[in-house]
DNA sequence: TCTCTGCGATGTGTCGACAATAATGAAAAT
DNA sequence: ATTTTCATTATTGTCGACACATCGCAGAGA
């Protein structure tokens, strides 16, 4: 049995949602997302209704939702835990991120605002400066709302692919991130296909943000799959 | 209030699942696609609990389920209702379908088995066929398990991707189908365009499986955005 | 010593009920 | 006649409890 759960989870108190359910739900998420919660841990309802003293009801539901979100799997009768991705787990996401990204890329290309893309061109400017103080440092996304693919996502003005891309894809490949390593070494180069891609939503060449895009991800792929000999 | 639901919805009495949330599930789904519980119409929980003899847990968690599969809203306080796609949700989905069927034709190029791809060639032979005796039909997926889309879906054996589209976006589509027309006169055009992807598939080339299937997809979207004038 | 069987423990699915909040309608006042 | 206020209602979120299925363990038998 692991060690009490509340412990590690507690945030400030802005987790004040309307419903304990969304609450759980945030808190589990951020828990799960930083760590806090390792993947291959379980958790029984029993034992966080306890630990946060609500019922089992909203604890369910917040599983649940862990659930569809991709973050936890609920095998029948044997409990909910948090998925441990496998590489082959890593490299299907990483396929399909490269078409939704794609896609996502093309239609922002046409979408967004030029205030928009001000504001992208801003993230990736201030990328780039981080990169020069620590240039071996892998692109982290410090801030959700300001990481660049976060903003094609929204920009491409597709409510089914952001919500896809934002809610689904973003957190699991976090997860799958944390535990293989990958982002070693390729910030500057992944900065630099940043700033290819952004040119070409400049230009509002659909097409090509899209290409470029798509061999942005592959080649994250790629290095991937290279720190595996086979 | 729209007449008992139950009696409409009665199904042979293989629903009998484990638990009664899946059967909840299967039975609702079923019944919203098959549009018994027309788009707009309103689920609450009180009623289909005592018209199926449950409590609302199960209920509950079965309206959860269906809303995270894109089927019903969930607004507060004003209950869940089955959705009434519009039409930019209809294209919005239409975008990101291209990206992914895409994706699953390139990979499903090198992934079918040659079993899997003499299967599709039967599936596709058998619409011709169809298509023969009746020529201006549709082209209509009587059975979910032998349609051409979802043989590749599953072919491209990538299980983000087939769950994806297997769970999420034909049910969705279906749905929009059925409250918009398309589908109208296309039948003969995308059977041709059905055996170009195939003799793609047969020929391992994934490159222009890929380049075929979302031309077909697009094909599809321009001829629902051509049944309005605007 | 090994295997089978019965028992307890853990955890899950389901239930009925209560309280709180927001939507709906009616009544009253201007 | 229109607007405001209030009460009713509908729906939801939450709770504690129970029944059942599964798993682990111990004891009996071979």
């Amino acid at each position: 049995m692991p060690a009490n759960v509340s412990t590690r989870i507690v945030r400030p108190e802005s987790d004040r949602r309307a419903n304990q359910s969304d609450a759980l739900f945030d808190i589990l998420t951020s828990a799960i997302m930083a760590g806090r919660i390792r993947p291959g841990e379980k958790l029984n309802e029993p034992a966080l209704a306890d630990e946060f003293g609500v019922s089992r009801a909203p604890v369910r539901e917040a599983l649940r939702r862990l659930q569809e979100k991709g973050l936890v799997t609920h095998v029948a009768h044997q409990g909910v835990r948090v998925i441990s991705p496998t590489l082959e787990d890593f490299l299907s996401l990483l396929d399909v991120r490269e078409a939704l990204e794609g896609m996502a890329s093309r239609l922002a290309a046409t979408a967004m605002t030029d205030a928009e893309l001000e504001q992208l061109a801003t993230i990736v400017d201030r990328h780039g400066e981080d990169l020069h103080s620590n240039p071996e440092g892998p692109y982290v996304q410090n801030d959700f709302d300001n990481d660049f693919h976060v903003r094609i996502a929204v920009g491409c003005r597709n409510p089914v692919l952001t919500g896809l891309l934002c809610e689904q894809f973003y957190p699991r490949l976090k997860l799958c991130r944390s535990r293989h390593g990958l982002l070693k070494g390729r910030g500057f180069a992944a900065w630099k296909e940043h700033r290819r891609v952004l040119a070409a939503l400049v230009e509002r060449d659909g097409d090509v943000a899209e290409i470029l895009m798509r061999r942005h991800i592959r080649s994250a792929r790629e290095a991937l799959l290279a720190t595996v000999p086979s």
